[in-house]
DNA sequence: CTGAAAGCGCTTACAG
DNA sequence: CTGAAAGCGCTTACAG
């Protein structure tokens, strides 16, 4: 049906292997052949099958991000920093969506073994140790994203400092009860939060009370949503004695933490974590982590292992920075009207 | 380096007929060979590779969304409904994110012409009708989604009939300065919504206003933003006489719009547009698609027309609906507090 | 149920 | 600058 090589060899008068050549970009190609070549193939819309091209060439130019989420500020941001160090290089970027529904590591094992990329960049998949250890027999380029594990590059972020910087300025502020909206117990970013939530209380001398640690109901993407913020502040509230300010463990569930506040018409200082575009526009002080910059760096970084794999490997951890709204006084809502 | 068919065969001590029956799940394999193949593959960590089985099979079993902005909450419920669909289904699905900053059309013929899926999604790509039509040519089954084009199946929602219904909405409530607070009008959902919007003003007996179409100052994502929304409001209420009332072409932009009105301590009711997440959370009337059935949808009719080439093209389109909260009598945030 | 062999559409030394 | 030919790692009639 669709035109080959042989075709476009055919009609251009020259062999394959100049056609070959003016597609890879070859110098070896008299003006004249590559002329008639291109005419050729755009008239019948030309262009190497990509599965030929990877099976004989041992490459296939893409690199492919894993995720189990897409539908998140945080990736977003990784995303376009991905992009932007990409533009002007000829790789090609697929996506992969984890599907929550199957199992976690079986996904990521059929993505590998497919031999799909070139590249692969994991965000935000939280695998055991000996899971990622597994993986490193396939020897193929990875750099996790949001993620550490001692066998491959990594670029994340100190989760645990977040919340410990969060956590701190709350009660530099004068509040001593600070209660934590959490989320689901096992996932990553929640061990870690909790750690820097602890770690702040430690330094401050307030004894730790497991009853202010609060998720909400609703458990799907782990509690990270509007609903379970919502759910998870409304009992908040509803404590006895009333903690004097909370640290979200992120800003969409500081959302849905707004909404109950205004809802019982009692408000409490809030810090969420992420700083999403919303937040500004919320009034909502958070926790803010250079998401660009790292999409930016892991790309760069997965890049130069494609091109050296025996580079030794590289751990890049940044820092979050707080970010100070009006949430952090009282809830930047209440004050306007 | 890995392993191939001709590896596990040896080991197995069987033919690489055999070796490739058992991943292609033949039944014309004896239990004792398979058995063996998949010791010998699980061993090695083996699995046919995509590029050897897409050229030899002439099939890659994989579908392909093509898309221009992947953060945003609509393709992300389209995601869920076609990932809702190939739940069960042996296809892989691939994400290809259109770079803003290249050519439309070359990268979405760039994608067609690698021939990289057995059938590909379009969701939100919007493109002249003879561009579409050149793709035509390239004869593999596509779906458009959130666009139209005669050509091609396709799965839509009439903008203009959401828009509609929003203004008159704001209109039945009692108002008639009613602004709408649009973005880059050469974009396909404005140019249709902005119809609705004349639509309903002409059937109430207004007469339309120019000066009353306001966009904002920032157009990246053709102004589909918080920060455009919120230039846009406090453009709005500066006019004179002063709008009483405002449809919003996003709910995004609706965010924007609340903050504004907060800042200003102006309050108009005003109707978003989509319904994402947190319009729930912010109170904020708004008008609804049914995102998540379109994606699945979409990906049944794209399978229907891959099983079967020659069905006759079918253009679906939907009826969004309006969904009321606080935000349509006065601003949701001031009556709390 | 099984294997030998042709073929998928390219790339890439090699020789000229 | 160019072409003939081997090879990439699979699938799939075909014959048994």
């Amino acid at each position: 049906m669709a035109a080959t090589i042989y075709d476009i060899a055919k009609k251009a008068g020259v062999s394959i292997a100049t056609v070959s050549r003016v597609f890879n970009n070859s110098e070896n190609v008299s003006d004249k052949s590559r002329k008639k070549v291109l005419a050729v193939a755009d008239e019948v819309g030309y262009h190497p099958q990509v599965y030929a091209q990877g099976l004989a060439s041992r490459k296939n130019n893409t690199l492919m991000i894993v995720v189990p989420v897409i539908s998140n500020y945080f990736f977003m941001e990784i995303l376009g920093g991905v992009q932007d160090k990409l533009s002007d290089l000829n790789y090609d970027l697929s996506i992969f969506n984890i599907s929550p529904n199957k199992d976690l590591k079986k996904q990521v094992e059929h993505v590998l073994k497919r031999r799909w990329a070139e590249g692969y960049l994991f965000v935000s998949v939280h695998l055991k140790d000996e899971d990622w250890e597994s993986f490193t027999k396939y020897n193929v380029p990875i750099t996790l994203v949001d993620e550490y594990f001692e066998g491959f590059d990594s670029v994340s972020v100190d989760n645990s400092q977040g919340a410990y910087r969060a956590v701190k300025a709350l009660y530099d502020s004068g509040h001593t009860k600070i209660a934590m909206l959490s989320a689901y117990e096992d996932s990553k970013p929640i061990k870690d939060r909790l750690r820097g939530y602890k770690k702040a209380l430690k330094e401050c001398g307030i004894p730790f009370n497991g009853k202010l640690i609060v998720k909400g109901d609703t458990m799907n993407r782990d509690g990270f949503t509007e609903r379970a913020g919502y759910e998870a502040m409304k009992k908040i509230l509803a404590l006895k004695p009333r903690p004097d300010a909370c640290f979200c463990a992120s800003d969409i569930q500081a959302v849905g933490a707004l909404k109950a506040m205004q809802d019982t018409r009692i408000s409490i200082p809030i810090i969420g974590y992420d700083d999403i575009e919303l937040a500004e526009y919320m009034g909502l002080s958070t926790v803010r982590q250079p998401m660009r910059e790292m999409g930016f760096f892991a790309t760069q970084n997965l890049i130069d292992r494609m091109n050296n794999p025996d580079k030794t490997v590289s751990q890049t951890i940044y820092t979050p920075e707080l970010v100070t709204r009006t949430s952090i006084s009282v809830n930047g809502r209440s004050k306007d009207t």
